[in-house]
DNA sequence: CCATATATGACAATCGTTTGTTATTATTTA
DNA sequence: TAAATAATAACAAACGATTGTCATATATGG
């Protein structure tokens, strides 16, 4: 790899001039630019990243932290984040967590040591203590982190009451809702909160099922939801907190010979592409996924940049109608 | 940040010894082990990464370029790689090329500028002369490079047989095979060779259809298969370039009236998390991702070590009988 | 007790880039 | 023609860690 000096040479110039081209400082000739774009040309010249890096202080990576990738919904997110950081100038560490508390813990080491430019941080569990003293600025999304860090979520609560109103709308009289992990606290959990008050609201009974961590990681939620349903015979209606859990769940009423949504109504969390792909396909909460990345990676531009930013972003979700309630299915 | 120079103030002790402790070089005492752990504690010190990245002229990071993110198949690779990358102490830098060859072009030299070990390239497009004078190891997967680089694919070809052999013995007559974008060539291009071949051994006709880079960024063949549908009537049996168009043929025929498997059996390729949460469930060819992905970070691995490494790598598959061919339903 | 092994200090170079300072020239301009 | 501006050279320090070379100081063993 060539480096500026040999550039300098090339050039017949000194590397402080190149490096005053390079970064447009100080006074310069054309002659003395063009020189310069010939030699970096001929000696297929890059600027050293770490280098730079390393006399700024600071990289142009941003440290992207998920509990998932092959979860439809992360793989949406981490490919608009991707989408915002390219545009931005920022280049994407990528870190999966797995949800494992040491990984995470890990990969937020890994993060400071590679001296990122900030830390966008997705539905986690580590505790908030090890960010007080980092330094970087952090956005979490779908995550409380109680300090200073600035997160953006969409509107949860609401999604649960617009969920159980459709249901309840739909005549289903005994609710199942597939909520979150038990044993974590996250704004998620406000699907749940949304969807009690609604069903209380109305007098409509809901049975709350706890999903474990195993689960959420194996992505494999059909034993849980057999057993829900056949514990729970009467249940008509059933609110899940991803598409990947409804759509599993679709498969499980094929089994049992429930019949969607004819004998049951489904809703859905999300609005990924499996939404879609199901049959019946499924109605869901849709998150405005591009415009939470767009925002998050803003925060953190802002952020870096010193600026003052939103303790807290709320973005609106929107019933998405398809069959699993009984569209029309005139199309 | 504290600096070594600050834990060796700490520790009472010098910058040099300080680096060859965390090091483990030269001798060291217990007792000046000790005092650096303390010191390092209580500063909570991390190495920067980007000093010693700048020192021995290479980082841990490896550039994983793919065209897609959201598609399950590339997200369910990413997250086998980057797996792998942990274990091996690499970190991923992501780039998302969306297939766009100058995009693919400009993450490359982002990739070389900072430094990275080695490439990934997963499936892209960019021409392989790009790759010839960079210096540092490159592994394809799906991919055609020319050049020195080492690849890891599937056995395409045994997949496009297996699928023609499999609908053929389904009884299908006349068949259809949505394949890959008619403007680049690509391993995946065999799957349609080895189901051409297949065909014409057994003497069963099958319609080609190319398809669109536009539709391959937005995932969306809907348009296309119902045309193709229309066109080609007497269709009894399809075979799909992945799992993804796959589910969207289910969704066509289901609008059409087609009853799958009954008058139309469908084979899709992949196996990802979506072949079983469609109705009916999708038979497919089986990908053994996970294990590409490990030899994929094992080469880079051993590239990067100056060990020489195997051209070529041809992983099997396997035919993953599930409901749209007919499977027995008992279950 | 001398030789060797062990442990550390002190210093400096290096990685590639940025940036500041001072000096030196060439070109304008008043 | 003196003064101001423009363009570059020549050096060197800095970013933080690694590593090499000596020098020095104990400790251990034969």
């Amino acid at each position: 790899m060539a480096t500026l000096k040999d550039v300098a040479k090339e050039a017949g110039l000194t590397t402080s001039t190149v490096s005053r081209i390079l970064n447009n400082r100080g006074y310069i000739s054309d002659n003395a630019r063009q020189k310069v774009d010939v030699a970096m040309k001929k000696l297929n010249y890059q600027p050293n990243e770490v280098a730079r890096s390393l006399h700024r202080k600071s990289t142009n990576t941003i440290g992207l932290i998920v509990p998932h990738i092959r979860h439809p919904y992360f793989s949406e997110m981490i490919s608009n984040l991707e989408d915002q950081a390219y545009e931005k100038g920022y280049r994407i560490l990528l870190c999966n967590s797995q949800s494992i508390q040491e990984k995470e813990t890990e990969y937020i080491n890994i993060c400071t040591g590679n001296q990122v430019a900030g830390i966008i941080l997705c539905s986690g569990t580590v505790s908030m203590e090890l960010f007080e003293g980092i330094g970087i600025p952090v956005i979490t999304m779908e995550r409380f982190l109680g300090n200073g860090t600035a997160s953006v979520e969409c509107d949860n609560k609401q999604g649960g009451v617009l969920a159980a109103q459709k249901l309840i709308s739909c005549g289903c009289k005994n609710l199942l809702h597939v909520g979150n992990i038990g044993t974590i606290t996250m704004p998620a959990d406000q699907r749940t909160e949304g969807f009690r008050e609604a069903c209380e609201k109305s007098g409509i009974p809901f049975v709350e099922l706890l999903t474990e961590e195993g689960q959420y990681n194996s992505m494999a939620y059909g034993e849980l939801i057999a057993e829900a349903l056949r514990k729970y015979p009467e249940t008509d209606g059933l609110f899940a907190n991803s598409d990947l859990i409804a759509a599993q769940t679709l498969q499980v009423c094929r089994k049992m010979g429930i019949v969607v949504p004819e004998q049951m109504k489904i809703i859905g969390f999300d609005d990924v592409n499996i939404a879609s792909l199901t049959t019946p396909q499924l109605t869901t909460i849709h998150q405005p996924v591009k415009e939470m990345a767009e925002i998050a990676v803003n925060l953190l531009h802002d952020s870096i940049a010193g600026k003052m930013v939103a303790r807290r972003t709320v973005l609106p979700v929107r019933l998405v109608e398809r069959e699993t309630t009984g569209f029309p299915a005139g199309f």
